[in-house]
DNA sequence: GTCTATATAGCGATAGAC
DNA sequence: GTCTATCGCTATATAGAC
């Protein structure tokens, strides 16, 4: 066991990908990692994993990417850039539909549905995980990543909410925002039940029907009257 | 500054608690980890520093504790098992005074409470965002702990909670529930800010204000009526 | 119980041949 | 663009003196 491997094998956990099985060793460091890092972690995973299990070479990440730091950026960069793109766009398209102010249902979907429609793609499903975690979790360097990529959409979100509910100062939209947040990237890493799913009815991975229930969840939240005791 | 230094100052971030400064060595290794993998995370906090920063031997982790999971995990259960009977107390509390079926927001205060109350506490502070961070990212190893405690209690929740709510089937209830632990743990957590806080009124860490509106919001979205279309 | 010293292993990164 | 080989470092864990 100690004698190498002549090549190693090199087509082993493909064949999942639907026409394309080799793809560029840069893809296919691209996907291997963002499975990898959705089920073990960024940290925990080495790039002699990552190389191994990508049938590519060790040297191959520096090769392509620099660095594991940057390899990671990418990861991440690839996914985030168009669900944010169909974040704002499904924003803009409402606000337009409605004349400027949409319903805060609609604000929500626009928010969430890009993110939730990864479930059905096959590829997606790592990186739903991926971010589940990466929004709560990880090292201050992974969640800088993200909140660069997240910053003017929040901004954004947050002041589009504030003409749908002007009796909502901006301090309370900001943390309701956060609610939301927080809430749907609990549902996004799926995780663990937290019981036992009597009924057999819907299992731990969300469908269809649990984006709208979340949005509706969330829009009776946002629309929750102050209960404000001592503040200015 | 190689030439190793001779004792290591033995007290240094503390003088928080209360009237014991230096502890046992036991103890300043479990507050230390607390606090370092709160702020850097698990993975990435290594015992070197962990040992070097609580004025103790590289040794000393291994000695109290066999290794460092079973350091991680203590300082998970040290702090959990006095919250989730926290939740408990208050929980069987509110349902005496109701009658058995509390208002949702007093479920939930009963949920929450115990968890942000830790703000106040200067070495539960530490926790709370470690807290957070566990419960939506880390590794498989680190959820594992947490269900193990918090599976009870979460069916008890969704008990009380399917009394209080009677017009909700117990899936609804599940899905609602965590949404809500989502928005509980994003709140624990703290993290970076998602808006520049215009108004500079309240600051990313939740105080009580950010709980009653988070029992507020919750509670709404709980009362929210169901918009299920294509399910049996 | 605490220390030094070290075993053993894995890490990211790189040089240089092909 | 891919490979081998290796550097330099850090990690967890442990043996054994005090």
């Amino acid at each position: 066991m100690a004698t190498r491997e002549p090549i190693h094998s090199s087509r082993r956990t493909r064949a999942a990908s639907k026409a394309h099985p080799p793809a560029t060793t840069r893809e296919r460091l691209l996907d291997v990692s963002e499975r990898l890092f959705a089920e073990k972690g960024i940290e925990t995973t080495s790039l002699r994993t990552i190389t191994r299990e990508a049938g590519a070479n060790l040297a191959a990440v520096n090769y392509h990417f620099g660095s594991k730091t940057a390899l990671v950026t990418e990861v991440f960069a690839r996914r985030i850039q168009p669900i944010n793109e169909d974040r704002l766009r499904r924003l803009e398209e409402a606000e337009a539909e409605s004349g400027g102010t949409p319903r805060i249902e609609r604000i929500l979907e626009a928010l969430i549905v890009p993110a939730l429609v990864l479930v059905r793609d096959p590829g997606g499903r790592h990186f739903r995980r991926l971010m589940g975690r990466a929004h709560s979790g990880s090292s201050q360097e992974v969640q800088q990543i993200l909140l660069s990529q997240f910053e003017r959409l929040g901004r954004r979100f947050c002041e589009a909410i504030e003409r749908a509910l002007p009796q909502l100062t901006p301090d309370e939209i900001t943390w309701r925002f956060k609610f939301s947040i927080g809430a749907m990237a609990f549902v996004m890493v799926g995780g663990p039940p937290l019981r036992a799913a009597g009924a057999r009815s819907r299992g731990n991975e969300p469908d269809e029907t649990v984006t709208a229930d979340l949005v509706a969840f969330l829009a009776a939240g946002f629309r929750a009257p102050i209960t404000r005791e001592g503040r200015s």
